[in-house]
DNA sequence: TACCAGGTAAAAA
DNA sequence: TTTTTACATGGT
């Protein structure tokens, strides 16, 4: 089927720049491949750009998915929902993001599958090496993952809620994380938390549900936000790597603290979040380029 | 080798 | 109320 996006897109750009973020892994390419749970079962969803403007995507799985469905996930994917075009607006007149954001043309912060693994990414990701942090999920997915064609299908919460501490601690969390993701799943698996409800709710609201959890602090939330739910308000201030390269581009060159960080966005809101992540991708094309300068 | 890397919660002050 | 500490892996 092929899918139309309001807005513009570049899936190979946003494929690059997430691969971007985990050095020494993932190839990047052109074609976005994913597995899914769908009412058949699981399955292997493919996803190719067909045309640029408008973007239209050719999406297909293997497996008989209901039209709606897939439909529903493959945007989901390619954060459709967030339509870039007021963003560059915005920044147009900036005297940073607007030749930045003109450099990066359809770029998105592509998106899991799931709410609860965004968490996971989210929960792993603290204070560790991403390079680390994506070790330790690797474990988690090898070991608790459904294969599907060549892919592994992410666990479910509640199979994380089942998982013996001491397997899960095997694969690198620390007993504190494996808490924070223990606590997590079993919420989810009780239904006394529903992620994917809060899709529909406005991103301070879903702050307010995220931060209730164990394990997810100021940090997590604000990435969450951006790199699951695509909302571009979202935006960790108190991220050391974002703190270097906003007092990059925006500062006098030395990192900024989190209320620096936040001021010299405010002008950006309420795509403050995603002009962050469009400073962070630029600042890891321009260290690729040319490693001196990184 | 030692240190830091896209934090958080609990303890201590 | 603010500051300090434990936590575990991987790259430099």
């Amino acid at each position: 089927m092929i899918e139309t996006l309001d807005g513009p897109f570049d899936l190979t750009l946003s494929l690059q720049a997430a691969a971007s973020f985990y050095p020494g892994d993932e190839p990047g390419g052109r074609t976005l491949r994913a597995a899914i749970r769908s009412s058949a079962g699981p399955a292997a969803i493919t996803i190719e750009q067909v045309n640029r403007t408008p973007p239209r995507l050719a999406v297909s799985a293997a497996r008989a998915v209901e039209a709606a469905a897939l439909r529903r996930v493959a945007r989901r994917l390619v954060a459709a929902d967030l339509d870039l075009r007021p963003f560059y607006r915005l920044t147009q007149k900036h005297p940073v993001l607007g030749p930045i954001a003109a450099s990066l043309p359809g770029l998105k912060p592509l998106q899991p599958a799931s709410l609860f693994e965004a968490a996971v990414i989210a929960i792993t990701e603290q204070q560790l090496s991403m390079a680390a942090a994506y070790r330790i999920r690797s474990r988690i997915v090898r070991r608790f993952g459904e294969p599907v064609e060549d892919l592994l299908l992410f666990p479910t919460p509640q199979t994380i809620a089942e998982a013996p501490d001491q397997v899960l601690a095997d694969c690198g969390l620390s007993r504190q994380k494996l808490r924070y993701l223990k606590t997590l799943a079993l919420r989810i698996a009780s239904h006394d938390l529903d992620l994917e409800a809060m899709r529909e709710l406005a991103d301070d609201e879903i702050r307010a549900c995220l931060i209730e959890n164990p394990g997810l602090g100021r940090w997590s939330v604000e990435h969450i936000l951006l790199r699951g739910f695509a909302r571009p308000s979202g935006l960790p201030s108190g991220d050391v790597s974002l703190q270097k390269v906003v007092g990059f581009y925006l500062g006098q060159g030395l990192p900024l603290s989190a209320a620096e960080l936040e001021r010299a966005l405010c002008p950006l809101r309420p795509f403050h979040g995603l002009a962050a992540f469009y400073l962070s991708v630029a600042y890891r094309r321009r260290a690729q380029l040319d490693p001196r300068r990184a």
